[in-house]
RNA sequence: GGACGAUUAGCUCAGUUGGCAGAGCGCUGGCCUCACAUGCCAGAGGUCACUGGUUCGAGUCCAGUAUCGUCCA
């Protein structure tokens, strides 16, 4: 009868609509426009290394949604894409590759290195944009940036110097967290624990005995200490001890310091400047010496004497033997506590001694903070502003070196003849005050200070732009909590500094995406959902569709393929409610559908389409996706397909009644293409493929306007009318399947009305008796037919006639439960009411209505009642 | 150790100003009814973790307990 297959195929349609969409243009935005409000969104860069895994999927296709409907609200929308050159994972790829060729980077030299580096990125960086392209995401590719872009780069020098000229940069030597793999510095954040067992040995330090988890660095003391309240051991403090120990007797003094926590071990604790951020700060408060024993490459340096050389986990099994052998050893425990690891490597990290650049963060954390205070940018949920807090205000300056080789090079110049340090905006060919020669630091910035900037730097920043006045501070960031700190933090700050004003004016975090048992998904546990999979089996739309359906606030989403499946099944539903649809316009021409005036159903229908786009506006705006997804999920399902389409086929079908017929028919395409709408954000490949197949106005659905809702199109009228006619087939199809009676046979309802719904239920027995499969009649004297079962349905009686089909003892069994029911809810009632203080403070609508729901459940039982005394007396047996 | 979150149907989860406990999946029974079996109809299934408190009334507010999880030290 069609020629529209009855499986919607998704492969087909994505490929095609997205090129279309691209190249008429509809994802650029306009650098400014006279008329149109903006609304931006940057896109949180992903790795250029990276390939798109669920998290890409959920972050994006939440963004996708919002810009989609912004866009189709008409607003002047830029969603700006990119990417991020993520120093050490794609300095990782390229020295896994020399590795296999058997190279190490220095054989090939820094500046062939980088080229290779620059060569990869244009021949593999653009596996992600790619990917978020098969998502659906409408970004603005015309302004897709990369961190190392020459604008970028001139904000990342621009932000550097002025920060240095403000005092807000320094350089010097601190304990920074080391990671030997990668042979740089890491910032506090890029330090991830991770519990493991260990020996914690108790040493004797002459009369004193000191626990530790890393004998290794007993090399490296320069002290002990004790805090300064601890009785036990304050005749020590301020002497200096003579300790034996492996490389013969060492001289150590015993400092007090309230950093030390006298109930961890003895008390005593060993103090190791070189190798330990607390124990550096203890060193300068009583003026230390430092020692560093190990290196930069996790082996033990000269100034471990015997153990040089000795990798830092081997000597650390050596010296335990050794000082075994020495008696030294008091006792080992076993001890379970959290290693410091690299984030990218998983390597255990070295607290080492080395010279870094760093941020002074707390001047620029207070107007982060307060930004936030004063609801000038807004978190949602609010759950997170307490993190956001707590981490923005016990701020710890930021190490922004690495020593790598891929990333923005820290732009300072050291003068060869003089000495000088010269921080520039431009390169430096030659030394400014004495014309010498000079060279460029080595190392290179983190790559979340470039990212910091991203929502400005983007847009043009340092220069001013039309685009950085009209999109910035952006709308809107979509994030995932684990990157609050690295990147959100940093955005506030920085945005702050330089452009005077927030970056975005929403964040919305959203939860991370766990395995069907809550697991992380992770590449090593096998346990990864591959959207790109998923997009092939069920197509994009389901996946997204899922996505939005499982992003509820303030909890991690659990992903199970089921789920996917569900949504895929849903947007099958829409494409066959659309293939009726598409079969039975002919003969449709909008322009003669008007003379009908629309059934009750029509009515309906359409009062139910506003109430549902009210509910999605409301939830979108509150960044509550689940909500908008189900309430277009249960309107489409649940209201159109399962009732509307369901009526409006007998007007279809019936050849004889064209006005009815039209009227169907524009009421079918109204709320039909409106739903399409409605949809689009969330399932934009299906809802264009339909769309454009139905009668509409506008080139694409990506286009055309998001639904509003309205008061004036809210029907209570054909709301209250559809509720009994709904009642009441539902209650004849329930006696139907209770009595076992099939499908195929007819049955005879008799339905008694009270006087002033009469006129409604007879209008609309013709619609019941063919969604009942029965034959109706209507009547307010209507009597009790014999053989019947009966139900209520608000203030209607039913009764089915069941003579010749009826199962008497399924009947009665039917109507004892209803009798349960009724008196459960009577008693509950009664109870409520029957107490005084319910009747004297609730307030009087309340009280009302439970009153009439009493005397309503009452009224029940004794219909119920009646029908089973009929039963008992064999008048409903026959 | 500190902070936050979670505990609601067999499973996964909604439940926004306190006023008849909901969805999806699964399950049971019946249907290939001319859009869809990726479907249709009907149904079963819940002491809302526990103990107190506030209130006429608590899944919802407050305090505590237990278990699990996350983040920070």
């Amino acid at each position: 009868m069609t020629s529209i297959p009855d499986r919607y195929d998704p492969s087909q349609a994505e490929s095609r609509w997205y090129r279309v969409w691209e190249e008429r243009g509809y994802f650029r935005a306009e650098a400014s426009s006279p008329t149109k409000k903006p609304y931006s969104i940057v896109i949180p860069p992903p790795n250029v290394t990276g390939s798109l895994h669920m998290g890409h999927a959920l972050n994006n296709t939440l963004q996708d949604i919002l810009i989609r409907m912004k866009r189709m609200d008409g607003d002047n929308v830029l969603w700006l894409p990119g990417t991020d050159h993520a120093g050490i994972a794609t300095q990782n790829v390229i020295e896994r590759q020399l590795e296999a060729e058997g190279r190490r980077k220095e054989d090939v030299g820094r500046e062939a290195f980088v080229a290779r580096v620059w060569q990869w990125k244009e021949e593999s960086g653009r596996t992600i944009i790619d990917q978020l392209r098969r998502l659906g995401a409408s970004c603005d590719w015309s302004r897709e940036r990369f961190t190392m872009d020459p604008g970028l780069s001139a904000a990342v020098r621009e932000v550097f110097v002025r920060l240095w000229e403000e005092g807000l940069i320094y350089r010097g030597d601190y304990i920074v967290n080391w990671c030997p793999r990668c042979q740089t510095a890491l910032s506090d954040l890029e330090v991830d624990r991770e519990e493991r067992d260990a020996d914690m040995v108790y040493i004797k330090y002459g009369p004193l005995t000191v626990a530790t988890v890393r004998p290794e660095t007993r090399l490296g003391d320069t002290a002990l200490a004790v805090h300064p309240r601890d009785r036990r051991y304050s005749q020590f403090v301020g002497k200096i001890l003579d300790v034996p120990s492996v490389e013969g007797t060492v001289r150590l003094p015993v400092v007090a310091d309230a950093a030390v926590d006298p109930k961890f071990g003895t008390g005593v604790v060993k103090v190791t400047p070189g190798h330990d951020p607390v124990d550096f700060e203890i060193g300068r408060r009583h003026d230390l010496p430092v020692r560093t024993v190990i290196g930069f490459d996790a082996r033990m340096t000269a100034e471990a004497g015997k153990y040089a050389g000795l990798d830092r986990f081997e000597c650390r099994r050596r010296i335990v033997e050794d000082m075994r052998a020495l008696g030294l050893i008091e006792r080992v425990e076993p001890y379970r506590h959290a290693v410091g690891i690299c984030y990218r490597s998983r390597t255990v990290v070295e607290p080492l001694l080395s010279k870094q650049w760093f941020v002074r963060t707390k001047p620029l954390a207070e107007p982060a903070i307060k930004a936030v205070r004063d609801g000038r940018t807004r978190i949602v949920p609010r759950v997170w502003r307490k993190t956001y807090f707590g981490w923005m205000e016990n701020i710890r300056d930021w190490c922004i070196s690495r020593q790598l080789w891929w990333g923005h090079r820290i732009p300072v110049w050291y003068c060869d003849h003089d000495g000088g340090m010269h921080v520039s905006r431009v390169d430096l060919a030659a030394c400014p005050t004495c014309g010498g020669p000079v060279h460029q630091d080595p190392d290179v910035l983190d790559t979340w200070f470039s990212s910091g900037l991203w929502p400005f730097s983007t847009l043009g920043w340092p220069r001013e732009t039309p685009e950085l006045r009209t999109f910035y501070p952006t709308s809107c960031l979509v994030t995932g909590f684990d990157i609050l700190f690295f990147w959100v933090a940093r955005m506030m700050m920085f945005g702050l500094k330089f452009m005077g004003d927030v970056p975005f004016r929403d964040v919305y975090i959203h939860a991370l995406v766990r395995d069907a048992e809550g697991q992380k998904m992770s590449k090593s546990k096998g346990n990864v959902i591959d959207p790109l999979v998923v997009m092939d089996k069920y197509g994009t739309d389901a996946l997204r569709f899922t996505l939005a359906a499982l992003a509820a606030q303030g909890r991690d989403i659990r992903l199970a393929e089921e789920r996917i499946e569900g949504y895929r099944n849903f947007a099958n539903k829409t494409w066959n409610a659309a293939r009726l649809v598409l079969a039975n316009l002919d003969g449709y021409d909008p322009a003669r559908a008007g003379p009908a005036a629309p059934s009750i159903a029509d009515r309906w229908i359409r009062s139910r389409l506003n109430a549902t786009v009210g509910l999605v506006r409301k939830a979108l705006d509150g960044y509550r996706f689940n909500d908008a997804a189900s309430a277009i999920y249960q309107f489409t399902w649940h209201e159109v397909c399962d009732w509307y389409l369901e009526i409006a086929k007998l007007a279809l079908y019936d050849r004889d009644n064209a006005p009815q017929r039209a009227r169907t028919q524009a009421t079918l395409v109204e709320v039909l293409e409106a739903t399409l709408r409605l949809l689009h954000p969330f399932m934009p490949f299906l809802t264009e493929e339909i769309w454009q197949q139905l009668p509409h106005a506008g080139e694409s659905i990506m286009v055309a306007p998001y639904p509003r809702a309205s008061r004036q199109k809210a029907d209570p009228a054909a709301e209250r009318d559809m509720a009994p006619v709904i009642g009441v087939v539902s209650a004849v199809r329930n006696i139907r399947s209770e009595s076992r009676v099939p499908p195929s046979v007819p049955v005879a309802v008799t339905i008694k009305p009270p006087a002033a719904r009469a006129a409604l239920i007879r209008s609309a027995a013709p619609l019941i008796g063919a969604l009942g499969r029965c034959t109706v009649t209507v009547s307010t004297e209507a009597t009790r037919p014999p053989h019947s079962a009966f139900a209520a349905v608000d203030s209607l009686e039913v009764f089915v006639d069941l003579a010749g089909v009826v199962d008497l003892a399924a009947e009665r069994q039917r109507l004892a439960k209803e009798v349960k029911k009724a008196e459960d809810e009577i008693a509950f009632l009664e109870g409520k009411l029957g107490r005084p203080e319910f009747v004297a403070r609730a307030p009087a609508e309340v009280v009302e209505r439970e009153r009439g729901r009493l005397a309503e459940q009452r009224r029940l039982r004794a219909k119920l009642d009646e029908s089973l005394r009929a039963i008992a007396e064999g008048r409903g047996s026959g």
